[in-house]
DNA sequence: TCACTTTCTGAACACTGTGTTCAGCAAAAT
DNA sequence: ATTTTGCTGAACACAGTGTTCAGAAAGTGA
């Protein structure tokens, strides 16, 4: 690719992150992106259609990150026996988190707060799997999926709220002991 | 208080709970509430400030019923024996939530879901009060409340977001069982 | 009924932000 | 050296917000 695509494309995301620390994406304007990326008007908009597909394609980049191959759960693991395993991997996902701390507490204010919960949410079904299936409480398995995940996502938000004070391996085990209750 | 006043005003809250029927809050304009309703632009302007202010005050009016006095929990009461009369409380608020169906659904898209999400937190916070201190797990207290009422709102906006399929009563239950785990 | 007060009306206006267009310039590729 | 590709920025059309104000309409009270 053209090195002055990835040096504007750069100066966009660089732009957007600087501007995010100090307030929320809705109340960014394109014009102050563009002041910060020292960049044209027209430029901005041959990179990205509106505000929003940018800050989508940010998100999109994010979470390939954060849940990257490696991290996905394999189907050989065995969840049933203890949850050590899904410990281990929920633990992973948090410290890459942490990773990209700048980034994605900045997306939690405001309404780009939904785009996380709404990528997390699906890359954690796929986390989660059958793991699900290995909790015994009766109730439907939707409702369980919905409060097991739930609870989860809800958890990150909050500890991403509290500044990410606890480290993620204090998180997950207060999520399981409340989760599994042993 | 001067019936135009009162006219005005209701006109203005059926205007909005009908287009908020077909679109999101935040894609409906001014102009289209104003047609709605059928008065001048400056009338709505001089009973709202904004377009926002009117979604606070329509949410403001509806929490107070939803939450009516006569829900919140007195102080006499002990839920440290066994869950029941918690369970009656929760599902009481259910019932009523069930009777603003109409409103509430609808302000469950888009950004306004926050709206409800603060709302309903900060009066579900009184509402378990010292309840989540008899439940025995051993996390910080904080954890514990973030767990028990962030489960909670996510299992009512779950339930809403389904179309409140189930009986306030099969929630309750449901979600007890995941949290007591007896 | 008549004077008064309050509210409603709607066109006109200023303002902010979005997204497009295009001619000219700069950088990269061949 | 020539062609292709990307960047620039001013100008533009457009949509939505919130304000203003003079005049019409409705409510109030004697």
């Amino acid at each position: 690719m053209d090195r002055r695509q990835q040096k504007t494309r750069t100066a966009i995301y660089d732009a957007l992150t600087k501007l995010l620390r100090k307030r929320r994406f809705e109340d960014i304007t394109v014009q102050e992106i563009i002041d910060e990326a020292n960049i044209g008007r027209s430029t901005f908009y041959s990179h990205f259609e509106t505000k929003d597909q940018l800050l989508e394609q940010m998100c999109d980049e994010m979470f390939s990150h954060v849940f990257s191959e490696s991290l996905m759960p394999e189907k050989s693991h065995d969840f049933s026996a203890n949850h050590e395993e899904m410990k281990a991997l929920l633990e992973h996902i948090l410290w890459h988190i942490k990773d990209h701390e700048d980034n994605i507490s900045s997306i939690m204010y405001g309404e780009s707060e939904k785009l996380f919960t709404r990528y997390f949410s699906g890359y954690l079904e796929e986390a989660f799997g059958d793991m699900i299936s290995h909790i015994d409480i009766d109730v439907s398995s939707e409702f369980k999926k919905q409060f097991v995940i739930g609870s989860f996502i809800n958890t990150v938000k909050w500890w991403i709220g509290n500044g990410l004070t606890q480290s993620p391996g204090e998180i997950i085990d207060a999520y399981f002991k409340c989760l599994i209750r042993k």
